[in-house]
RNA sequence: GGGAGCUUAGCUCAGCUGGUUCAGAGCACCUGCCUUACAAGCAGGGGGUCAUAGGUUCGAACCCUAUAGCUCCCACCA
């Protein structure tokens, strides 16, 4: 049969990923084998496939894949994310172009958009993974807008506040104009701009010409003044104790204010103070009891308590009122200065410090085991160094800021009567029943539940235990829980990138330990960031960012995936390149060809098998076995980069470069002669190793190539294979052939240096004081060599070279250059002295021979003894010449 | 402003508790080969004062100190 000369992978990627779906390999329910647990991080609903997905789902599937060979019972847990801000921005926008404004709608008519819209585009990502071959339990795909799991937010909601974790206050909160909604301070992306710095001055109040100059760079927000305020120990404002000045424009007198939170040093040491609107001035005004003038609308326009521009946007008026106080004489100079201006993350609208009425969790007490048992290593980060930021983000956390403006999402369950009382309760008649108490006259027509809805995080973070059990938080004390969360629960490893440790990670840490009593996950692997070749990070504006599935079409999903993990070690970013697929691409080209030269093999059992493949087999048995420990204890570390390259170079350079060569049949009269049977097992049983070790890295592939290269029986496949276990093996001939290796490589330099052709072979003498002619037949066949001849004699004209202390010739009928020879000699022995010398050195040194450990300075000697019968040798060569 | 980390070959990175598995890997590069598995390949080769300057030590890429550059996190002086 003849067999394809390339992979065809597009029809093959399709035909595995059915078949292995069909034949529920990939489905996982308890059972009493160890359980493997991952939940995905819940991509974006709306989300397409990006290059931080490929390659945080490849980690993921090469650490399940391999669990799952383990024979754990391995359970990948998929699902999507509704993410309220992102993908309520979205529907917004698609309603605006259809020309529907949001503002006329009704709560219930956006929301049938919304789940309109999801339905129809949401979980593309899903399906995107399964091209990559992403190995998920797809029967336990989980949405977090699901009735069970909002249900469970609720409850978590409901309970935290009976607790006192959740409190409803007016605080300073990060304000997004666009989404008019409020955002926590992980959502807030602060860059630095360059400002103008205002100068303006303000009339002392009864005076004719008598000024205070302030520095702001927000002018527009003087209509909001309240004070100015001023250090206690500046002489400058000393005597301005107990006046007033008059505000620009609106002729509003306010008072002069002493604190030492102002910098003496910046600008003219006098500061406006708006309370409103900034979270400095806020703190000042609450300390010294200052009126509170909120001047703008939630979308950012100037509200009627402004007074003037009123319903204008900011930046406009920033703009305007400068012209003005240019004109009414109060703009005195303005400077350039580099401060830090934060942004949504989601909108990216200029976040407006804005003072609101909002709920919140308070972090202190809930967060303390979720610090302990990271610092305890109860909960491993990968890698280490993210210890630290993740300790100092829990030591100075912040109350978290959990509504948001918006609908998509979980409303809160707190429900107001018409005086603005609330109650907290998961319906409308709990809620009730709750108010009746206080008040009999009440009808239930009378209250209403809270228009807001839950920041996304606040449901995302018991997404470890609700894909498995949504009951769990409204189950109180005597719930058991369900087999499933008893089972998978607390997972092994999570894979995420590390921009969300405090969104996320940090918030399941904490959620695991208040509703389970236990951590969420054992490991979080923190992967790098993908970037382009100049180092950017991928972005859709700047169109860096290849579309993963086009490059899974070009080089193969397991090209990309190989590609992917090359470089990519824990928490370092990945400077992405197409021809790192590529490189991938053509590892699968190897493989491919590794397996049409064994099919092509012509097997004859009558035949016996040759010294050399006997060699050959004993020597790849232990080299696989000696890669194979390395590559599980790269494994077991993490190191998944580390481990791709050791599986890379066993299958490429021990298996198909020096194995296959030495067991390769002889080519005579242009035809290849027969492999004996017991050689030809032999490979099989190799490759299908090297198969099994290569498959969680290069699923299809490996998957295809198995059950090509025997029959299988049903059910037997490589994906649900064995994974190999370590023999043992002789490390002592490894050694030996580590010295045929070396007489190889030193004879093919020569036969390259001296323009040998490929097929014409050469002669190889051995001059050496204990001959050893075991490996002669590798020698012969790896290096062209037609005999190899023990003497003791050097032979006149021949080229030579040493390994250990034998030395070794190839006669040449031509083009032994006597003076090449001298030179070469020469710079051998001049090389070998300096290392005989620094080793003497080392060895005379009498601290050295007093401190080192006894097997170093047995070492040392044994290299002295190396490196003086090696000069012995060349100075007799020289000599000959 | 506070904290963490990094700087090793052209590129991306390994180098565990100081001592030939200490100067490595893959890619890229150069040379020669279209040798019937693979030119997406084979064979060979050249590349590094281990950021800089001191120090500790018999011995430093590795430990200490300072300097320079880069990255990230937290805070947000208007």
């Amino acid at each position: 049969m003849e067999i394809a000369k390339t992979f065809e992978f597009s029809a093959a990627e399709e035909r595995w990923y059915d078949f292995w779906n069909n034949q529920g390999f990939f489905r996982s329910v308890p059972d009493d084998r160890e359980p493997y647990t991952i939940v995905i991080p819940p991509p974006n609903v709306t989300g397409v496939l990006h290059m931080g997905h490929m390659l945080n789902n490849t980690i993921q599937d090469v650490l399940v894949r391999r669990a799952r060979m383990l024979g754990k019972n391995a359970c990948w847990v998929p699902g999507t994310d509704h993410a309220s801000i992102a993908t309520e921005a979205k529907v917004v926008a698609l309603l605006k172009e259809k020309g529907i404004n949001k503002k006329d709608l009704t709560r219930d008519e956006f929301l049938k958009y919304a789940w309109e819209w999801k339905e129809k585009y949401g979980g593309i990502i899903l399906e995107q993974l399964k091209k990559l071959g992403a190995s998920c339990d797809w029967e336990r795909t989980r949405f977090t807008m699901e009735e069970e799991l909002s249900e469970s937010v609720i409850d978590v909601f409901i309970d935290l506040y009976q607790k006192g974790h959740i409190y409803r206050g007016t605080r300073m909160v990060n304000w997004d104009v666009s989404a008019l909604t409020a955002v926590s301070d992980e959502e807030v992306i602060m860059k630095e701009a360059t400002s103008k710095l205002y100068y303006l001055r303000y009339k002392i109040e009864g005076t004719e010409d008598e000024w205070v100059t302030i520095a702001t760079t927000r002018p527009e927000t003087i209509l909001g003044d309240t004070a100015v305020c001023v250090h206690p120990e500046d002489e400058r404002y000393a005597k301005l104790a107990g006046k007033k000045v008059i505000v620009p424009l609106l002729n509003r007198p306010i008072e002069i204010i002493y604190d030492e939170y102002v910098d003496k040093e910046f600008g003219t040491g006098a500061l406006k103070v708006t309370p409103a609107h900034d979270r400095n001035d806020y703190e000042l005004g609450k300390k010294h009891n200052l009126a509170s003038i909120d001047i703008l609308n939630p979308d950012g326009t100037m509200s009627p308590a402004a007074k003037l521009y009123v319903g204008k946007d900011r930046f406009a008026v920033r703009k305007e009122i400068v012209k003005d106080l240019e004109e009414a004489g109060h703009l005195v100079k303005v400077e350039e200065i580099k401060n830090n201006v934060g942004y949504s993350e989601r909108t990216n609208a200029v976040i407006e410090p804005r003072l609101s009425l909002q709920w919140f969790v308070s972090m202190k007490e809930i967060s303390k085991p979720a610090l302990e048992n990271v610092l305890n290593e109860n909960i491993k980060l990968i890698p280490e160094k993210f210890i630290n930021t993740y300790k100092h983000w829990m030591e100075n956390v912040h109350d978290w800021c959990i509504s948001r403006q918006l609908w998509w999402g979980q409303r809160i369950p707190a429900w107001y009567d018409e005086e603005g009382n609330f109650v907290v309760a998961k319906t409308a008649d709990e809620a009730f029943e709750k108010f009746k108490i206080q008040n009999s006259k009440l009808k239930i027509e009378d209250i209403h539940q809270d228009e807001d809805v839950v920041d996304t995080w606040f449901s995302s973070w018991l997404w470890p235990i609700s894909v498995f059990d949504p009951k769990v938080f409204g189950g109180g004390k005597d719930y058991k829980g369900n087999p499933d969360i008893n089972y998978y629960y607390p997972t092994n490893d999570l894979v995420t990138a590390p921009e969300i440790l405090f969104f996320w990670v940090a918030r399941m840490i904490i959620a695991g330990y208040e509703y389970k009593g236990d951590k969420p996950f054992t490991n979080v692997y923190l992967t790098g960031i993908v970037r382009d070749k100049q180092g950017r990070k991928m972005s859709k504006s700047l169109g860096n960012s290849p579309d993963p599935l086009d490059l899974i079409k070009k080089y193969s999903a397991d090209g990309v995936r190989v590609g992917m993990l090359l470089c990519s070690p824990a928490g370092n970013d990945l400077p992405f390149d197409d021809s790192l697929c590529e490189q991938g691409a053509s590892f699968s080209n190897k493989i491919w060809n590794a397996y049409r030269l064994v099919k092509g093999f012509d097997i004859d059992d009558s035949i016996a098998q040759p010294e050399i493949s006997k060699i050959a087999i004993e020597w790849f048995d232990a080299k696989f076995n000696q890669q194979l420990a390395e590559i599980n204890d790269l494994f077991t570390k993490f190191r998944l980069s580390d481990a791709l390259m050791a599986t890379y170079k066993l299958v490429w350079d021990d298996f198909c470069a020096w194995y296959l060569e030495m067991i390769k049949p002889e080519f005579v009269d242009g035809k290849a002669k027969p492999i004996d049977k017991q050689t030809y097992s032999c490979t099989i049983i190799f490759f299908e190793r090297i198969l099994k070790v290569l498959h969680p890295f290069m699923p299809f592939i490996t998957e295809e190539l198995y059950h090509n290269i025997a029959e299988r029986s049903f059910g037997d496949a490589c994906v649900v294979a064995k994974w190999p276990e370590v023999q043992s093996y002789s490390t002592l001939f490894l050694e030996k052939f580590g010295f045929a290796i070396d007489v190889v490589a030193q004879v093919r330099n020569i036969r390259n240096q001296k323009n040998v052709h490929p097929r014409e072979t050469v002669e190889l003498v051995v001059k050496s004081s204990s001959p050893d002619d075991s490996f002669d037949s590798v020698i012969q066949k790896l290096a062209g060599v037609s005999k190899v001849n023990y003497v003791n004699e050097k032979p006149a004209g021949a080229q030579g070279f040493m390994v250990k202390a034998n030395e070794y010739f190839v006669p040449l009928t031509s083009n032994v250059n006597p003076e090449e020879e001298k030179a070469r000699l020469t710079k051998d022995l001049v090389y070998n002295k300096g290392f005989l010398e620094s080793v003497q050195k080392k060895l005379a040194n009498e601290k050295f021979v007093a401190n080192a450990k006894p097997e170093l300075i047995e070492l040392e000697r044994r290299k002295q003894a190396d490196a003086e019968s090696k000069i012995k040798a060349l100075e007799e060569q020289l000599a000959n010449l």
